[in-house]
DNA sequence: TGGCTATCTGAAAGCGCTTTCAAAAAACGC
DNA sequence: GCGTTTTTTGAAAGCGCTTTCAGATAGCCA
């Protein structure tokens, strides 16, 4: 790592650079500068900048051009102060570096931005705690909605929420109390298992990441155990492996499931990574796949189609999910009315790491 | 896709909902309320609330009860506008959706995060004009300080930054004017491509990402051709490949430079992602890696270990970046002093998808 | 041109917090 | 116990914008 100094010298103090303020930043022109350059009043000058009608057009030019020759730029605060209005929408997912959440904020933050709105996404970590002072930090920031991920939170959580009376949009799974866009998450899970048993497959493994606090991973076991049951077959606990996440976790956690006892001739992994490093341990112990084991993963990455063989997994929506909580949460904002609940099914996607078994 | 009403019938009016309010969305209890309750003014309540010494013990707790009791949330907006900072901080990346960008912004929230600031992140999807939009969002939004992304941005941006008086710091490449953090993206792919020349590859091959707009990815092209001049070779045109990113990208890149003549006994790819679509294609044209064809990416991602061969690339220190970015805005912000310059230097990391050319 | 209506415009009052400044209270010294 | 010093406290003045409301202008018709 090199740390250079402007010109050879020591560190340079923030003073010498462009752009650097100390005590009260004194931010730029102000709303009333650009009404004594135009001759007008500040109320015109938000008018014109807020393009409400009934402003004559010259004045409207001498302001517009006022405005871009002094390089305003309004000041947020003043203005969210003034409106009581951010403009601003949280959103608090469990891990800001997971491919599905990060594809959900994205096609979430298309949205918010093509109505005007700022995503301000934060990173709770699978950790109810931080979860909630995540959380709290958003809404003291004063956002005007709030897009959490799963079901299961904090006790004061909700509370704390409905105090500030902001509308929140809960994603990923569904609920029965409050607004969702989500999925069955035991029923997609469970479809996989029929799907599999259908196949001839009577001895299924799970691997999923850790379920602690997270209703998602939960749900899926839960899914997948009672479609087992439904058929007279049981998750056997040493085929029920819980790892955290990864490429790494998965080979770790099918490691684990062979050395509990005979393996099973087909499992369903938790994401695609943890599909990837099964298959990756799965290889190294000489087991064919799909011939020795079938194995499903979640979420459909980018990479799941060019593995060897390509993975079947259980596509999750995630574009449509982001933006249908968007879409939610605005209208909630504007007042308009919305539904409670929307459901966006998970698909399987049939590929070649799953067949009848040998 | 399942939309379903409240309770079988018809939409439910936004109105219904808890949490939901119309017009001047009326916030809960304010420092006034506080104040009310706890027998106190304003300005005791804002210095409890704040920290600040010189508050009796008894009526500190008496404000802390009633915040408590009240479910008391500062009006974030009232603050900033008061102390004219929004303890935010903006960041433009070109693509979020991208690791290495994930990644950077990650590590960069989590230093914002430890010093109380937000992250308010936007897209700009490799598009100068987009960028622009989204940084005047951002600044409109009143953020203290910006992190961009490359060197190459649209002619209006710096100056409307400066003329809002924010800090700013360019991470991913150097820059001889501004303040960054980054690397020398053409001396770092130089290294990769002596590391093939001194295997005794002569024929060495590139496919970046697009390279419009993107300083980095043209930097690493002329570091590599420059790399081979040095040693009297050449970036032979058709060797040197531009598509769009993703395993696909790779895939497609890959035949295209099979498709221009002998092909190359070595290539560098712009991405971890490219380089596996790379390697996919030269396999279903029975070409061995790395006995036929050696392959580097970039960005060390999670998979490149598992790739099967393990791919050689070059690790580029994205949490390190973002945390340096972070640290430098932070302390700009705070009116410490700091380096113009931080070099976080990219790795080359071997294994063994590279070797001799047969 | 005068009178009346329809448009425009600006003064002023907030929005909810922080912070200064002076007054009030507590602590101290003798 | 009284004057003085040190803490605490509250009143009030912003921060920069939006928005109401009433007054000023412009437009229209006879």
């Amino acid at each position: 790592m090199r740390i250079e100094a402007a010109q050879g010298g020591e560190p340079i103090s923030v003073l010498d650079l462009p752009g650097m303020i100390l005590e009260p930043p004194s931010r730029g022109p102000v709303a009333r500068d650009v009404a004594r350059r135009a001759g007008v009043s500040t109320a015109t000058v938000s008018r014109v900048l807020n393009g409400s009608a009934g402003v004559r057009a010259d004045k409207r030019e001498a302001v517009m051009r006022a405005a871009q020759d002094l390089g305003f730029v309004a000041n947020g605060a003043a203005r969210a102060l003034s409106t009581r209005r951010f403009m601003a929408v949280g959103a608090v997912v469990p891990n800001i570096e997971n491919e599905a959440f990060v594809r959900v904020l994205s096609s979430f933050q298309e949205r918010l931005r093509q109505a005007g709105y700022t995503l301000v996404a934060a990173n709770a970590g699978y950790d109810l705690d931080d979860e909630l002072r995540e959380a709290t930090f958003l809404l003291e920031r004063g956002v005007d909605g709030l897009m959490l991920v799963g079901d299961i939170h904090h006790p004061d959580l909700h509370a704390r929420i409905a105090s500030t009376g902001i509308p929140m949009v809960q994603t990923f799974s569904l609920s029965q109390q409050r607004p969702c866009v989500g999925f069955d998450n035991a029923a997609s899970a469970a479809r996989a298992a029929n799907y599999l048993m259908d196949l001839g497959h009577r001895r299924i493994g799970v691997i999923s990441g850790l379920r602690k606090d997270n209703d998602r991973g939960g749900a899926r076991v839960i899914g997948i155990a009672q479609a087992l049951a439904a058929r007279g077959l049981s998750l056997a606990p040493e085929h029920d492996i819980e790892i955290s996440y990864g490429i790494g976790g998965g080979r770790d956690g099918f490691r684990q499931m062979l050395a509990g006892g005979p393996p099973p001739t087909a499992i369903i992994c938790g994401t695609d990574q943890i599909a990837f490093g099964a298959m990756i341990e799965a290889r190294a112990r000489g087991l064919a796949i799909p011939g020795d084991l079938s194995v499903v993963g979640h979420n459909d990455s980018d990479f799941a189609p060019f593995l060897d063989p390509p993975l079947t997994t259980i596509r999750i929506h995630s574009a449509e999910i982001g933006h249908a909580a968007g879409d939610h949460l605005i209208a909630r904002i504007q007042g308009k009315p919305v539904v409670r609940l929307t459901e966006i099914d998970a698909e399987l996607i049939l590929r070649a790491s799953t067949a009848p078994p040998r």
